[in-house]
DNA sequence: CGCGCCCTCCACCTATAGATGGACCGCGCC
DNA sequence: GGCGCGGTCCATCTATAGGTGGAGGGCGCG
């Protein structure tokens, strides 16, 4: 053999995309795709029986979410490389994201030839942010982290809850309440609770999935 | 030729979901992909070069939305056949494709084999709809109306405003405002804006992409 | 024309939300 | 041990939001 071709483990839910995925990479030179998964256990399986060089994840997965295939991935295999592919761009999935290993985000509207390259840089080891995610990510860096209680708080607003139901869930008075929401408020960069509940799903603090009903 | 094969037009902006779909119509007999398109002017120049039987098109798309190259088509072709895909699956998103004449709606992570049956029945002149999505039309229609002036207040709430701003954009007073609120709050079936905002949301009645800043 | 629907506005009242400042406890860290 | 921080709680005040009822004008439709 002349040379290596780039081991590729393709993981996505979506059929179609996950086909195109495929397609697309078996006709790019020294790229193969060794494996396919469908949700994040899969995924992790695939991963240890093809130690595939690069990776390809979706963020939003059943069972074990991208990030978490990163994570637990990387505890047994440090070296491991990943790119995360989404259709989403909130803020705080590209953060976790990054945070957890990845090194490179694509938006699944990219093109054939981004994902190719992306693919080679990555397993050469450089890292590829595309400048829009990039600035996303540089807002993100600035904003204060929420503490747990504040995004519990959080969550509930996105739910529709009022103050007095929030404490009732959470078991606290209402007046905590409004001591995290104030606090939240703030570090959100917003001036009320309905602002707060739709930067939350814009940034993918609160997954607009989670609100369908579940949860009580 | 033993058979005529189904002419299919893809219409997706996401270059490797159309790749995707392209790839598995190929594959599939009986039906051949005529067409491409990445947006929605596009899509029609595509419609009229190729006459397809069908065509799957997204809903979100550049310069013109899935919704409108429907209607358009259809005026100079009524008995064009269409088949929407989606990752959405926001009431308004459904009950506004198939008023405009969609005869299906899959959501993108349906099976190749849903995919081509659907293609299937609906060149044989039959609607599908998947029972989830059917559920979700049939609240829909349940649903009341929102008026046009209704509309435009959810919007603002949606894009964080307070009722005197609202007031001050839409040159109302603010005792119009909550009249509007108080009427659309009841037609959403919620109890306060915030809960408004996040149904509107979901429900696909005020897109998301749209809040991200402009509109002022 | 009369009816219904929508938009507009008003007054009034109550409930909720948000702002402020101060307080206590527990925990991790230097 | 002292310090900082997060979480909890309190009281209080003001602004905003939401609920109700009533009222006038415009517009389309049978």
């Amino acid at each position: 053999m002349t040379q290596e071709s780039i081991k590729v483990l393709v993981v996505e839910d979506h059929h179609v995309v996950r086909q195109g995925l495929v397609a697309l990479l078996n006709v790019a030179d020294g790229i193969e795709v060794v494996g396919e998964a469908a949700d994040g256990v899969e995924a992790i399986a695939q991963f240890r029986k093809h130690q595939p060089d690069v990776t390809l994840t979706d963020l939003r997965l059943p069972r074990l979410s991208g990030v978490e295939v990163i994570q637990r991935i990387r505890m047994e295999t440090p070296q491991a490389r990943f790119i995360v592919l989404t259709t989403y761009d909130g803020d705080e999935d590209i953060y976790r994201a990054l945070q957890a290993g990845a090194r490179a985000y694509l938006l699944k509207g990219m093109t054939s030839d981004e994902l190719i390259a992306t693919i080679r840089a990555v397993h050469a080891g450089k890292s590829h942010i595309p400048p829009a995610i990039a600035q996303k990510l540089a807002e993100r860096m600035g904003a204060e982290e929420l503490t747990p209680r504040e995004f519990d708080v959080l969550e509930q607003i996105v739910r529709g809850k009022s103050n007095k139901e929030i404490a009732a869930e959470l078991e606290i008075s209402e007046a905590t309440v409004k001591t995290h929401i104030n606090s939240l408020l703030g570090k959100l960069g917003v001036t009320d609770r309905t602002q707060a509940a739709t930067a939350a799903i814009q940034r993918g603090i609160v997954p607009l999935e989670s609100l369908r009903k579940p949860g009580q």
